[in-house]
RNA sequence: GGGGGCGUAGCUCAGAGGAUAGAGCAGCGGUUUUCUAAACCGUUGGUCGGGGGUUCGAGUCCCUCCGCCCCUGCCA
């Protein structure tokens, strides 16, 4: 018999079909299956006491006609798992030995895991837009947040069979390069000369030109020109924003690669700039969008808000903004990426907007005989600083990322020199690189995103309790294991005999666990779902380790017991990976 | 004014309408001739912001009040 990746789905199949066959609970029968306190069980499915009160009849009653049912189906072999009715009316389901093996015995590594989570999304193209950067600014600690949720909630997509897209839809159009432009010309500065820090030079730069258009009209007036130069195609204009874009584009790059992150397209703001035209007269043709107060808005009229608050997609000086690109934007995906969903991953202070372009985006293509993908606005909290307000990026003194992870680097390269002194300086510093790096990320994706992040550089630093170190100390423990051994991970598992003692079989449990912890996580997009399952697995692991001796001389005792750090290890390192955190095999 | 988010242990945070609200940090007390002590074990700590309601059952849903953050026509 196929051994269930996920038992719960399997558990919530098979009441189902029970269900279908029983007065008063039908097809349309939701058996409410959740993970449960280990007290109780694996699972619990909590669907008999809505229906029973709904129909009026004694709940425990329903629940003994259900499991009745339940077992003459033998959908669930006794073997694997049983179950039993507890208190006013749930049915509760533990996992037996004997599925357990069989589960790790079948999902045994890496590429198994990937075919048992596959089905999922299979078929399905995302496009995943994230992290989107402004160009002519250095990336700071306000892009964090995106990119490396982005980057996980793709891994995640694409574990799950989804053909994902990542599209880093970067600001590479916007009003700010008359300014600097105009600052670039008088300076006399050549960005082609093979300066040291480009982006350094385009900030000062521009702040030299804003300085200089807020007290000079003349120079605004000229910067204005210079924008104007810029979008009618003037060579030395159009030459100069190239040469800013791709230094800016060398700086994106060296942040990305160190955070691991990468990107299938990258097309910003400018890609569209000859596609909006279009999208003005579809949507005016339609009588969706129409003319106020100079500008081109979409209002909503069967909205409670949106009736009165526009979506401005033309400005009233026929310029593009925001709303112009992403509806052009939305078009492209859907007819030459062809994607069945776009998720979008953006702070939440622009929740509005979003609301309105995908209400917007639903009318246009039911208006045009389109079909319009799902789309989801996967927002975050803001960034705090440690005075408790949002670290703004036009004022104060916004850090900037690469200063961030070099001083993460610094902080953990001083803790590995604490703690493995034994170790050459090369593999220390490449063990702080990840450990570092893998804290700062870890420390935001292990909250829940919808939360308000308060930038700490204790916080984000610190190695204690469910941290990325933490986690990945675990996995350097199982291989000093195999390494003690003179064994490679895997190797030594013949010849296993059955799990037998507690640590052993909580630690197999929470392995098990790992699919339900991926379909949370998955539901609504929250990787800290999957953090606090890895921590948990961790600890498990921690606690089996500190109770029982994996090398001890009874082979068969030893066999399993490696097994279990095995499959601990690749469990573990899918984890990691979907997170986006290197493993570690030594710290 | 309208809308969104947040308020849970001293601190940082989890909590899918379900059973006795959980972790980490900090505190207190233990554990190493042993596969990595960046660990483990035990323990202290709660009016889930206040009040009302719906429900067999509410931290979770509804109403209301208080406090903080954000958005609310030409930035993204």
């Amino acid at each position: 018999m196929h051994v269930w990746y996920n038992p719960s789905a399997a558990i919530d199949a098979a009441l189902r079909t029970a269900a279908a066959g029983i007065e008063g609970l039908g097809n349309d029968f939701d058996p409410q299956v959740r993970p449960s306190d280990p007290n109780f069980g694996d699972f619990q499915a909590n669907g008999i006491l809505p229906r029973a009160k709904s129909i009026r009849t004694n709940p425990r009653a329903l629940a003994q006609q259900l499991v009745e049912a339940l077992s003459a189906s033998a959908a669930l072999p006794a073997a694997w798992v049983n179950w039993e009715i507890a208190g006013p009316g749930f049915i509760n389901f533990r996992l037996q030995a004997p599925f357990l093996s069989a589960w790790l015995n079948t999902y045994d590594d890496a590429a198994q895991h990937r075919e048992g989570a596959g089905t999922l999304y299979a078929g399905q193209i995302v496009v995943v837009d994230f992290s989107s950067p402004n160009t002519a600014k250095q990336m700071h600690v306000g892009h964090i947040r995106s990119s490396v949720i982005g980057e996980s909630l793709a891994r995640l997509l694409a574990f799950c069979g989804a053909t994902v897209i990542r599209d880093n839809h970067i600001g590479d159009w916007g009003t700010q390069f008359g300014i600097l432009i105009l600052a670039i010309k008088r300076a006399g500065y050549d960005p082609n000369a093979g300066h040291a820090d480009p982006l350094e030079d385009f900030e000062h730069l521009y702040k030299e030109g804003s300085a200089l258009t807020k007290e000079d009209p003349e120079a605004l007036e000229e910067a204005r020109r210079e924008l104007v130069k810029l979008q009618n195609g003037d060579p030395e204009n159009v030459a100069l924003w190239r040469a800013i874009n791709t230094a800016s584009q060398a700086a994106f790059d060296a942040i990305y690669q160190r955070l691991g992150i990468q990107f299938d397209l990258t097309l910003g703001e400018s890609f569209y700039r000859d596609q909006v035209a279009p999208v003005y007269a579809e949507l005016e043709q339609t009588g969706i969008a129409r003319e106020s107060e100079g500008a081109l808005v979409v209002f909503h009229p069967e909205h409670e808000r949106f009736a009165t608050q526009p979506f401005i997609i033309r400005k009233s000086d026929g310029a593009s903004n925001y709303a112009s690109t992403d509806l052009a934007t939305v078009r492209y995906r859907a007819e030459e990426l062809k994607a069945d969903r776009i998720v979008y991953v953006t702070d939440g202070r622009q929740q509005d907007h979003f609301q309105q372009l995908f209400l917007t985006v639903e009318k246009w293509f039911a208006a045009t005989m389109r079909n319009c993908p799902k789309l989801q606005h996967i927002w975050f909290g803001t960034i705090l600083g440690e005075d408790g307000k949002a670290i703004k990026t036009r004022s104060g003194a916004p850090v900037r990322l690469k200063v961030l992870l070099n001083e993460a680097e610094e902080r953990a390269y001083a803790l590995v020199s604490e703690k493995a002194p034994q170790l050459d300086e090369a593999e220390r510093r490449s063990i702080a690189s990840v450990a570092g790096i893998g804290a700062v990320r870890y420390a935001d994706l292990s909250q829940n995103r919808t939360s308000d992040y308060t930038f700490s550089w204790d916080k984000l630093l610190s190695f204690d309790g469910n941290t990325a170190p933490y986690l990945l100390y675990a996995g350097a423990r199982i291989h000093s294991i195999f390494r003690k051994l003179e064994l490679s991970p895997g190797q030594g598992l013949e010849g296993a005999s059955a799990l037998e003692t507690e640590a052993e079989l909580l630690l197999a449990r929470k392995l098990v666990g790992f699919a339900s912890a991926l379909e949370q996580t998955l539901a609504d997009l929250r990787p800290h779902l999957l953090c606090a399952y890895l921590y948990e697995l961790a600890s498990e692991f921690s606690t089996f380790y500190n109770a029982e001796k994996v090398a001890v001389e009874d082979p068969s005792i030893r066999a399993r017991r490696l097994m279990l750090c095995h499959r601990t290890l690749i469990t573990l390192n899918t984890g990691l990976e979907l997170l986006g955190i290197q493993p570690l095999e030594r710290m």
